[in-house]
DNA sequence: GTAATAGTGTCTGTAAGACAGTATTGC
DNA sequence: GCAATACTGTCTTACAGACACTATTAC
């Protein structure tokens, strides 16, 4: 995350300033001193909003990032790929929406949905951005361990891993918003011990260390990262007795499993140490 | 920045789950396969979500933080504090909306408030946040120099600068954005130049380190935070000649201006070293 | 002069980059 | 044996924390 303002921050901020006027009811935020707003909780007397949550789901596969995308059975970009998501349901949070969600599109069940990392990215709110109507959409960004390809019924059914850099452009502002996620964990696996979350429950450091190298993009000197990882306290916690055999050669490598700290001290910057987020 | 999910995403996941229903009408995200929901672009045919952004104001006075707020005329919370905003307007995006009621509530000119520092900070949805109808909330936090008090007509007449941490309990979940707020702040001066925003256009080191201490909490060491700004490419600029005497008496400490760098390589960690957001 | 602030220089400990070398496996 | 992976150790450089010291102002 640049502290840049996004395009959407900077786009027409002049003339969109419409003073004190006040279309809706009365807002969350101010005491508007409106009249008409005091009781004007009549849904029609403000535009109608639809509340969707998108998701970018991401997994390392054989050392390559996948991205969970869907394919448009309609239009507006009918055949097109997507992010899955969907509305918002009149007693969820959108957080509990994206759960719900990541649950269908993904053909897991409720409680293995529930132990993915989930986190919300940003709020996209063009009103363009959707030609039928007005969409907000609160984004969020899911790690997943290598899954199975998503299957079962429902929307599960046109839910695809397509890897990343290589799905084209998708519908709507999803490019967008696919790139913002990216930017993000990127910039979040400096800092956090994010990257276990693509790993399975037990992984090797070489497991854990081509997390870094296919999100970044780079290659890191293996015993610097051992170094690294091991003496960050809370990272990963080692596993008695345990050791996997990785490429069908080699040594057998030790088992860690994510350990309970959830910020790195000091952080693991990446070499050219651009950050984003 | 921590990885934990906040307490939005962890509530409630499991019950909420509806499997594939779809109340609404097609998805931005996903193609749906509902018959009723292909051509369903009837606004009652979903519920109707307000959408409004809300503000958390910050700046450094008199080596406090503070925040801007607004007291509230009407119930809910009639007579309590509540963070600035409003609705989002018909073809308004939510960033647009934010700059318009920044530039509203601070009674500054659209110019002035275009050059202060907006990020969009979170999406805010919990079902029952508003008493009254269910509103979004998309969160923004402004980073502005030591501005006049709020005046002028319409919103700004009920805005105050108070200072952070003496503010009590705000309106509506005001409270849980200005704290999310906060938390970001500090973690993003630690490896960004925003410090800077709060800063006038031309500032001495001593102020710029007064704005660490007022965020962070902490005190730091003068040579080395000193060694860290300059050595750090891109963070300030020297203004040639300018010098300016900052508490009445000792050395007049020479001027700087934020320099073109956004990200700080290496990061600028706080003492303790705890991240958040 | 003192108090207060700005600025310089130096020592030290920690951690990262580079990279040589050893260990254990499959073939 | 060789190739491949895991792991250990060492040297060097960069940078942050600590802190002594000098400089310039108001009083």
């Amino acid at each position: 995350m640049t502290m840049e303002p996004t395009s959407e921050e900077q786009a027409n901020t002049g003339p969109a300033d419409t003073g004190s006027t006040r279309t809706g009811p009365a807002s969350t935020g101010p005491a508007s001193t409106d009249p008409a707003s005091v009781e004007g909780y009549d849904p029609r007397a403000f535009p109608p909003f639809a509340v969707t949550v998108d998701l970018a789901v991401f997994t390392v596969r054989d050392g390559t990032l996948h991205v969970l995308l869907i394919e448009r059975g309609q239009d507006p970009y009918k055949g097109a790929w997507a992010l899955p998501g969907g509305f918002i349901l009149p007693r969820e949070s959108a957080g509990q929406a994206a759960r719900r969600e990541l649950a269908e599109e993904t053909g897991l069940s409720a409680d293995t949905a529930a132990a993915l990392h989930l986190e919300q990215l940003r709020t996209y709110s063009d009103p363009d951005r959707d030609p039928r109507m007005r969409v907000v959409s609160v984004a969020y960004t899911a790690l997943v361990p290598d899954l199975p390809e998503p299957h079962g019924g429902g929307d599960a059914a046109h839910a695809r891993w397509v890897p990343h850099d290589s799905q084209g452009r998708l519908a709507f502002d999803h490019d967008r918003i696919l790139a913002d996620a990216h930017d993000r964990i990127g910039a979040k696996l400096e800092y956090t011990g994010l990257a276990t979350a693509f790993c399975p429950a037990e992984f090797t450091l070489g497991e854990l260390r081509q997390v870094y190298e296919t999100v970044w993009g780079v290659e890191l000197d293996r015993p610097n990262f051992r170094r690294k990882v091991l003496t960050t306290p809370g990272f990963v916690e080692a596993v008695q007795g345990g050791a996997r055999l990785t490429g069908g050669r080699g040594k057998p490598a030790a088992l860690y499993r994510a350990g309970p700290a959830n910020a790195l001290h000091p952080p693991l910057l990446r070499p050219e140490g651009r950050h984003t987020t």
